[in-house]
DNA sequence: TTGAAAGCGCTAACAG
DNA sequence: CTGTTAGCGCTTTCAA
């Protein structure tokens, strides 16, 4: 494979004639620009990306920190990640962190070392703390709320009120909630509209229907036989995925309950296979691609423009009603 | 953040000095290292890792071209794949290409470019096809049985076979077969097994049974739904994936249908949610992340040694009997 | 054991 | 419109 060098004596001109012909074509009168192109094509030339992304000082690589990709929201959030940086002629070096800090810092300082021109940070952690030259980054889907980092967020706690609600009109009282990890904005978000929408309705919290839970099929079965373990068990479970929510259901099957009439059920993210379950799973629909590509629409802007934007994109989120909540029956 | 320059400046030594001492530290001698290693903390120098690809003409990217990255099975291979590489050194530039061969083409060509070392390429397809001299390319998940590419792949005949033979030891006799993509070796290998049973088993094969999909949720339960339209219906579906049981699932349920009493179904991967289901899946386990991290190191060997190692590795398959698959109950 | 020097392939002033 | 020139930051002979 040939360099410019070989390219620009093929044609008879300067390796500046040839660069600016593969640039700025507009520049270059048109019978050299053709002549240009031709050795282009009889050398097979291709520019070394490597030379030109050291000499421009711009790799047109995004790093994305995604805490699991095998999570089917995740994935899908990659995909519209992979999609518009591709539009915009980047490439997105990928790290599955599984909320490995050190492996998150690793992958941010490919950002020191050039290797890359921003981050996408997918979870509520910062790589560059107290760093005073940080590089950008946007910060999706799970959130830190204090810090001045672009954002791409859902209204989680308006959500979360949004489905409590749905329950409480069905006549729910008591409704549990299975959690995410302990310490995760996305937990508090929507615990905080849980509770919103409990204090507006006039019901009390009471704290044995809160359950921890980390996202996973395994997590939602546990909570729920916990919860069914409850003297006075609850009526509803709102679980804070939709895989906890498939977890919960199979629980639920195993101590020979019925959804909906026995126990409404309720998750969130509206993954393909929410549609799927046995009922199907009232939900929150969230626009997973969106957030990958609002991500990357804000991170580009942050590279481009010399003011950092800093800007907040709030996605909108829906309500997905399916045969998996209805009216509740005490007894 | 300083360069190499600066650095030798600060320890009164020449850039080939630091160099060296961030290299071959054992060549240098411990005063002078000593006196490097503290400047380079003094003048928080990284290297920059573009120049350092540039001049020594190695990236350490690995391109990876995956179907599609929202697909449960995929996810997993992927999340292998990026911890192998980061083990080794080794970045992950990822292309959900979405079965598109021209963006799969294209992320190939970063190789050409000096962008990346080699790619690991998820799909039956040759990016660089005709091209006597393509890059280091390892195939794996669908692979393209002619290329002389280094290869990972499961047996999927004799899995097939496998599963087939355990219906056909529950009395199973009309056994459909939900293909996925008509062209894809997948299918083709997988229809062969399922062949290979029923001929040994005497069954004759009925292409009524064999109906095509593309290995989703809704493409498992069109065709479902299609085969239970059938004059003489099948008493067992073999679905050429999980994902496209779970949505056989559903049509059956919403044809009245009991499983297994009333029809067994199979599916194909192992992914979580098959132990979720209602009954849980029979299936056949893949070590999904094991795909990942074996091509990676086929692909490491490759760029590293000379003699290109035109290997295959072939994984292990686990035929998973859960609830979904019964005897045959005729009538 | 260390330094000087020559580039890697390309871009971008600056002249012409 | 085109060529000359000077590097980008680093590695790597080759001498000393």
């Amino acid at each position: 494979m040939s360099n410019i060098r070989r390219v620009a004596e093929l044609a008879g001109v300067s390796v500046a004639t040839v660069s600016r012909t593969l640039k700025n074509p507009e520049v270059v009168a048109p019978a050299t620009r053709e002549r240009v192109q031709a050795a282009v094509t009889a050398a097979n030339y291709r520019p070394n990306a490597m030379a030109v992304q050291f000499r421009s000082r711009r790799t047109g690589n995004l790093v994305v920190l995604v805490p699991l990709i095998a999570n089917s929201f995740f994935a899908r959030v990659i995909a519209g990640i992979q999609q518009a940086a591709q539009a915009a002629g980047y490439r997105v070096l990928l790290c599955d962190t599984a909320g490995d800090e050190a492996r998150e810092r690793e992958y941010a300082e490919l950002v020191y070392a050039r290797q890359a021109d921003g981050v996408i940070q997918l979870r509520a952690f910062d790589p560059f703390a107290g760093d005073p030259d940080a590089p950008p980054v946007v910060n999706a889907c799970e959130v830190l709320a204090e810090h001045s980092w672009p954002k791409v967020r859902l209204d989680n706690r308006a959500a979360a009120r949004c489905l409590t609600e749905h329950l409480l009109a069905l006549g729910h009282r008591r409704i549990a909630l299975i959690k995410g990890p302990e310490r995760s904005p996305l937990t508090l978000e929507r615990l905080a509209g849980y509770q919103e929408a409990l204090s507006q309705a006039g019901v009390p919290l009471d704290p044995d229907l809160l359950h921890p839970g980390d996202f996973t099929l395994a997590a939602g079965a546990a909570a729920a036989r916990a919860l069914l373990g409850l003297s006075e068990r609850p009526t509803a479970l709102f679980c804070c995925s939709d895989e906890m929510a498939i977890g919960a259901l199979q629980a639920l099957r195993g101590a020979g309950l019925r959804v909906p009439e026995d126990l409404s059920l309720a998750g969130f993210d509206d993954i393909a296979f929410a549609a799927y379950s046995d009922p199907p799973l009232t939900t929150i629909a969230q626009p997973a691609e969106a957030f990958g590509q609002r991500a990357v629409a804000l991170l580009l802007e942050t590279l481009a423009g010399s003011p950092p934007p800093c800007r907040e994109v709030v996605l909108p989120f829906e309500l997905v009603v399916r045969g998996s909540t209805g009216p509740c029956r005490p007894g």
